[in-house]
DNA sequence: CAAAAATTTGGGTATACACCAAATTTATTC
DNA sequence: GAATAAATTTGGTGTATACCCAAATTTTTG
């Protein structure tokens, strides 16, 4: 039963539903690059691969790479590589979750999937989580998006807010 | 006869049209908000007028108009005021549609008018022209979005791609 | 025409994003 | 198990955007 209740805390933990806070706009264009390609690649990531991912020098990755463990959404460990926190994972489910879900509406409207995915990578950091959300209430949710299938984190229960105990 | 056919060449410069170069990608979110505010102004507009309507130091607002002036969007007298070029007309009626489609479609999707103008106005400046007329074409170019009236001075043709003599 | 208002210029700050070269650490190979 | 190679980080620079303040300039007004 102990044990049951701890799986059930670690289960919300790990959900975007866990931060109800953020608003989506947090991060800049390049850096939701980087935590979607690290989310992608899975575990442990080195600068490397995300260097030669995005086509940007090592030294650029290095130094983005710290920013975004300095503000919580990855584990950095110097000369090993990188892996998302558990913020990081929440976070970053929200972002596949909004580039998906936008990518969707615009295949609605005439544009190609691989259209629709360019068009969204160049503005999706500048769409918030509450219109994210609404857009995916008023879609019924969808399973499925252009890019693979849509995980729906928090998206079902809009109006639970789960915190963690503090 | 020759006064008509003036005329007319007159309405090709003065519309979207008349461009068909251009990606909607050219300036920056905050040079669209510069644009967007003259056109909606009209005539002649002063430095003043812009940096309390956009709520600006009059020194950056100064700044700004001449970045927009030597990309040939406006013209600027100096200690006098701008006024949008041809260019910057065409452009700017472009910049308008965009933001009335994209919050049109916004509010298809569980946004308020206001959410959907203010979500807009965060990421417009990202979103292509190319899309613009895609989604425009698949709405059935309506003629009234949530701001106003929707100027279709290019959507309605996107085949047509009239050239300025050179 | 002198004072007030508007505008511009010069200088400074901050963020984002990129590169190169040099230093450091880790991995490999002999 | 060192020497070399590869990966990573650090330090220094550069560009673009966007903002502010203070001082100089121009226009307007009383």
């Amino acid at each position: 039963m102990a044990n049951n209740k701890y799986r059930f805390f670690i289960f919300l933990y790990m959900n975007e539903q866990s931060y109800p806070e953020f608003t989506g706009l947090e991060l800049s264009p390049r850096k939701v690059d980087y935590l979607k390609f690290i989310l992608e690649k899975g575990g442990t990531v080195r600068t490397t691969e995300i260097s030669s991912g995005l086509q940007v020098d090592p030294s650029t990755t290095s130094k983005t790479l710290n920013e975004l463990a300095n503000a919580g959404y990855l584990n950095h460990v110097p000369y090993r590589g990188v892996d998302l926190t558990e913020l990081g994972k929440a976070y970053t489910q929200f972002l596949i979750r909004r580039h998906r879900i936008l990518s969707l509406l615009l295949t609605h409207y005439g544009l190609s999937s691989e259209e629709a995915c360019d068009e969204v990578s160049r503005f999706e950091a500048f769409v918030s989580r509450d219109a994210v959300d609404k857009i995916c209430s008023s879609m019924g949710h969808p399973m499925f998006g252009v890019c693979g299938e849509i995980s729906h984190g928090k998206c079902l229960h809009e109006e639970t807010h789960h915190r963690l105990p503090e």
